[in-house]
RNA sequence: GCUCGCUUAGCUCAGUUGGUUAGAGCGCUUCGUUGACAUCGAAGAGGUCACUAGUUCGAAUCUAGUAGCGAGUACCA
């Protein structure tokens, strides 16, 4: 065996999955020791088919590869099945640059041409990120590796939008829309990114027609918009306006003329009271003209230019960029004279999610899905509990969002993606929604959509369309919908949680998961955002290079806590990286003398042990199984790290291999029946090392793999007492190191003792462990009573197993080196007793507290204090003689 | 503006229904290789749990407010 823990069997052991096929939901539930009529599903959120992994995905992936192993170990037939998603916006932009790159204007080959070079480069990165999710040691089914461009999930798709639009809910109409000018496309409103910026308020004054001479004035934050404007609003309440109300404007720059009408819509108290209205230009605007029936006076092309024929002097600035426009409109204010007054203002501006420009609100023909029923529908799901969002917070969040949303954009004016099934006649202008193209005719001409749909569109749809649907008896759609968790970060719960929950509300009548669990998002150690700009990218493909796939998955793991980031650092995978060697050595070590041994005794429980640091480490076993298991199922993934760290490392390895050194052969069979459970317990945070490990285990089979092992559950009864005793043996031996290290005496030196006033039971314990005490204290001897009369000794107390009694440790002062020393030791000890008793007593004299509290309560006080002051006037009588020898 | 979260040891953070002397790792001090591990072991120092008020016999924990930081979100022209 190797002499450290080292990452070279990563590779050997994820081929080993593969070939026995253990992610194979079926396969592995039929190998299983104990399997049980339980399942469990888990679908990975698909990667960007062309992206590369990074933290994100690696924490992604750590969780939900934890969390099924673990739930395939404990007998349940687990799916985890993974996929990547086609990202119609990103992919098509790698495309089109990759093309550029070529001197290839993508538009010059044609809808077709261009697809056939999306499948070409998605065809060559697909592999690359499979191969980057396997790295981390993946457990998931690639029988059932799925796209969501692939052929079954397309018909998917193409289904469900042709039964929203039969059930009335897909609808086409000419609306306001976030329009991209650089990437020519609709967006929705989440790929909209509100940005904070330095800008300006223009108050610009509009004369009015009958009499020039008198003008109104507008603010705004977009002058040029005023080439589009067709009325002013003011308030209905507001005294300063009451008679301009049905007058005219004249519109500078443009000459019209324009109506000045009162809305409810705007607040007097604001700006100046008077708000210019641009139906085409503004979402407020837009409802303002619709409720007053007012044209929609476009002024802008596609690329977000003027648009020629614009009337008067505006008729010159054709062509003109919205930013250059709005400059000239304000050097036209001012030179007509009519520029009030400029003033600073922060604005937050709506910047495109992927190209990073200003969202124009541009009037467009689109698609678009009604959401207030399907909204409705999701909130009264979640409310009602059948989805449990975890962490908690986040369930405020999605049913705000559930209850302001707005009707979905879900077109796009992209070639990459499914591409809308409604075919529009040429002839006729009729509309036909189908799933296969209608049958042309004399009168007709059909032509399809060219739009595409919103990615996110058949990202919704994923937990149905994975699972056969819309065959609704398709066998995984019946074996594994809902799913048990869906397991994702924040940032994406309206994106995609939200829109699955609606859609597969909408189609099945049930909700899509049972749980959602929102990781953190991963920082760097500073807690800064990771990126390429910044320079602090910790690259996970860099970290299983380095330090193996277990140590990043453990390291996730153990830093992953609800309601706070998760700052990553060397130092950490540092950290865990010990940890995992350590479980090596502690194997290691265990293993020493069965090299070559097929015994396979240890594999069950050693039914009868009589040491007591063998029945301890039992109970212990128990315990941390059972809070393993609990930490687990309610996703507090860095509660499981630290319980099976501490369990590992201190009980394990610090005090029970400690102790097992003194019984030796007796312990054997318990050491190695515990070391096989604690490589089932980290199994599902490590596989490669734990397999590695366990295959080194006597008797094990090449083919028994740790992930069809029972996984520990800790039914057993709880030894409390052995729990107990064994507190009161740790005890003594920390008192017993204690005295050595702060009277400067080595710690190898074995010192011999006395114990005295040991009960009954504290008597048993030591009595039947005296080797293991004498040997982890490192005693010479160990004696019952006092030291024989006229010895010089020091003496302190120490809990008994008895509640509320102790017993004395009687140490000869020859023992020790420094006679004042130990004196004050014994004072500082005395006094931090002092302090506890006497809050102890006071606790106990307040009437209000004896009657109030409950008398379980009141009974453990009282014990305390029994305790305390036993321990009083024990140190109190030691030291009045070590004084007077001090003194003599 | 609204909503939510965070504030605990020098640093990074745990602390699950209110109840032992508030924990862990790193760092620091002292000491140390008995059959695994120096990626180790033992002992120790270090905290008025952000602040204020309240509820309670009892508050790091519950309530309200304040301050600082962070996130989400809104139509302020």
């Amino acid at each position: 065996m190797d002499k450290a823990y080292e990452k070279q069997h990563d590779k050997k052991w994820q081929k080993f999955w593969d070939d026995e096929r253990l992610a194979v939901p079926e396969v592995a539930h039929a190998r299983h020791a104990a399997p049980l009529e339980k399942t469990f599903a888990l679908l990975m959120p698909p990667p960007n088919v062309t992206g590369v992994l990074h933290q994100g995905h690696a924490l992604m992936l750590a969780l939900e590869d934890t969390l099924t192993r673990w739930n395939r170990m404990s007998g349940i037939e687990a799916l985890y099945l993974p996929g990547t998603d086609h990202a119609s916006i990103a992919v098509q932009m790698q495309v089109v640059k990759h093309l550029a790159t070529k001197g290839i204007d993508h538009r010059s080959l044609g809808r077709e041409g261009f697809l056939k070079e999306c499948w070409d480069w998605i065809n060559e990165y697909r592999p690359r990120i499979y191969g980057q999710v396997r790295s981390m040691g993946t457990n998931c089914d690639w029988e059932r590796v799925k796209f969501t461009m692939d052929a079954e999930l397309n018909k998917g798709v193409t289904h469900a939008f042709v039964e929203l639009y039969k059930r009335g809910l897909v609808y086409r109409a000419e609306k306001l829309v976030n329009w991209s000018p650089k990437g020519q496309t609709v967006l929705s409103d989440l790929e909209v990114i509100f940005k904070e910026q330095k800008g300006h308020i223009w108050h610009l004054k509009y004369p009015l027609a009958h009499d020039p001479s008198q003008h109104i004035v507008v603010a705004t934050t977009r002058p040029e918009t005023m080439l589009g404007d067709v009325a002013v609003a003011v308030s209905p309440s507001d005294e300063r306006y009451k008679h301009f109300v049905g007058k005219k404007i004249i519109l500078p720059i443009v000459g019209r003329e324009i109506p000045i009408i009162a809305d409810e819509f705007v607040d007097a108290a604001f700006g100046t009271g008077a708000v210019k209205i641009t139906p085409a230009h503004d979402f407020n605007d837009f409802e303002v003209g619709e409720r007053h029936g007012f044209a929609r006076l476009n002024i802008f092309t596609p690329e977000a230019k003027l648009v020629p024929n614009l009337p008067g002097k505006a008729a010159a600035w054709a062509g003109l960029d919205r930013f250059i426009a709005r400059d000239k409109v304000v050097e036209e204010f001012q030179a007509l004279g009519l520029l009030d007054r400029i003033e600073d203002h922060l604005n937050r501006v709506g910047t495109s999610e992927r190209w990073g420009e200003i969202v124009e609100p541009y009037l467009s023909h689109q698609w678009f899905l009604k959401m207030d029923g399907m909204a409705a529908r999701a909130a009264e799901a979640v409310r009602a509990k059948r989805i449990e969002i975890v962490p908690h917070e986040f369930h405020n969040q999605f049913m705000r969002w559930m209850e302001n949303i707005h009707d979905w954009c879900i077109s796009r004016q992209l070639w990459w993606g499914q591409q809308i099934p409604a075919y529009h006649c040429r002839k006729t202008g009729e509309v036909v929604v189908s799933e296969t193209p209608p049958p042309a005719s004399p009168k007709h001409d059909w032509v399809q959509d060219p739009d595409v749909l919103d990615t996110w569109f058949s990202s919704g749809l994923w937990p149905l369309t994975t699972l056969g649907w819309p065959n609704v008896k398709a066998e995984d759609l019946r074996k594994f919908y809902p799913t048990s968790v869906l397991e994702t970060g924040f940032d994406i719960l309206f994106f995609w949680v939200a829109r699955m929950v609606m859609m597969c509300m909408e189609f099945v009548d049930e909700v899509p998961f049972k749980k959602v669990y929102m990781h953190p998002m991963v920082r760097d150690e500073n807690g800064q955002k990771m990126s390429k700009s910044k320079g602090n990218v910790i690259d996970p493909l860099e970290i299983v290079e380095e330090f193996g796939a277990d140590t990043l998955r453990l390291t996730l793991n153990g830093l992953c806590v609800q309601g706070r980031d998760l700052r990553l650092s060397t130092e950490r995978l540092d950290f865990y990286r010990a940890f995992i060697n350590k479980i090596w050595n502690a194997t290691r070590f265990a293993l020493m003398k069965s090299e070559g041994s097929t015994d396979r005794t240890w594999m069950k429980r050693p039914a009868r042990v009589t040491h007591l640091h063998d029945r301890w480490i039992l109970a212990r076993l128990d315990e941390a199984s059972r809070d393993l298991n609990k930490a687990w199922g309610e996703f507090r993934m860095q509660e499981a790290v630290d319980t099976l760290y501490h369990f590992i490392w201190s009980d394990f390895c610090d005090w029970y291999l400690e102790c097992a050194k003194a019984t030796r052969e007796d312990s054997d069979n318990v050491v190695k029946h515990v070391l096989g459970e604690i490589l089932k317990m980290m199994h599902p945070l490590c596989p490669h090392a734990t397999e590695e490990l366990w295959h080194g285990m006597p008797g094990v089979k090449i083919e028994e793999s740790l992930l069809v092992q029972s996984f520990p559950q800790g039914e057993g009864f709880p030894d409390t007492e052995a729990l107990a005793e064994f507190k009161f043996f740790q005890d003594l031996v920390g008192q017993i190191r204690t005295l050595k290290a702060e009277s400067k005496v080595a710690p190898s030196k074995a010192i011999r003792i006395w114990i005295k006033d040991a009960g009954p039971l504290s008597q048993k314990v030591v009595e039947s462990s005296r080797a293991t005490l004498i040997s982890m204290a490192r005693l010479s001897d160990l004696s019952w009573g006092d030291a024989p009369a006229g010895a010089a000794c020091t003496r302190f107390p120490v809990s008994a197993v008895e509640a509320g009694k102790t017993v004395e440790i009687v140490v000869p002062m020859s023992e020790l080196k420094d006679l004042a020393d130990e004196v004050d030791r014994l004072r500082k000890e005395l006094s931090s007793f002092e302090k506890l008793a006497s809050s102890q007593e006071g606790k106990l004299a307040n009437k209000n507290f004896v009657d109030r509290a409950p008398p379980e309560v009141i009974d453990k006080e009282k014990i305390k204090l029994e305790e305390y002051r036993d321990k009083v006037a024990k140190i109190q009588s030691t030291l009045k003689q070590l004084e007077a020898q001090v003194k003599g």
